[in-house]
DNA sequence: GCCAACGTTGGC
DNA sequence: GCCAACGTTGGC
């Protein structure tokens, strides 16, 4: 199957790209919402690029790159009661949440703010700046993904 | 902290 | 099945 690219939002107070970048893999859990589920769970293949967002952040933005490291497995903090995100109608023999693993690549130079992708023109169908979006899992276009990796390769010539 | 946009819940 | 009420997301 061909290769997919995603961008995949996280709270940098929560969970940032440095984090990743210490752990190397994370299981992508506490997603709770079914559009950006069936996403890890039918579409998310090993190997899939993705770019890691820091969203609720100063500037919001693309931080880094990762990839999909493992399909997805039932997602554990469902089960937890202490969990923000417990979800009492899930059972271990009917989970309702899954999430995916995923892998640390590259923390960007600079990270490529949502402003930047906002105003280039070869961006706009990008999900992330649509308004209203807030989901959290997003598919992403291969010219979308290779261009904001240029972005960054960019910013390192720049500085020289 | 504000609030627009969105998703979910539940009464009817 | 409709839709009002509510909770959450996430930029600003």
């Amino acid at each position: 199957m061909a290769q997919k690219f995603w961008l995949m939002k996280s709270e940098p107070d929560t969970y940032s790209i440095d984090h990743l970048k210490k752990d190397q893999t994370t299981w992508w859990e506490g997603v709770r919402n079914y559009q950006a589920r069936n996403y890890m769970v039918k579409d998310m293949q090993v190997g899939d690029g993705v770019l890691f967002y820091h969203s609720n952040a100063q500037p919001p933005g693309v931080a880094g790159l990762a990839f999909v490291s493992h399909l997805a497995v039932a997602d554990n903090s469902q089960f937890d009661k202490k969990s923000s995100v417990y979800d009492p109608k899930a059972t271990k023999e009917k989970p309702n949440w899954f999430c995916t693993q995923v892998q640390f690549k590259a923390k960007f130079k600079n990270l490529i703010s949502l402003n930047q992708i906002k105003v280039d023109e070869r961006l706009k169908e990008m999900i992330v700046i649509k308004k209203g979006s807030r989901l959290s899992i997003q598919p992403v276009q291969k010219s979308d993904f290779d261009l904001i990796c240029g972005l960054d390769e960019t910013e390192k010539k720049k500085k020289g």
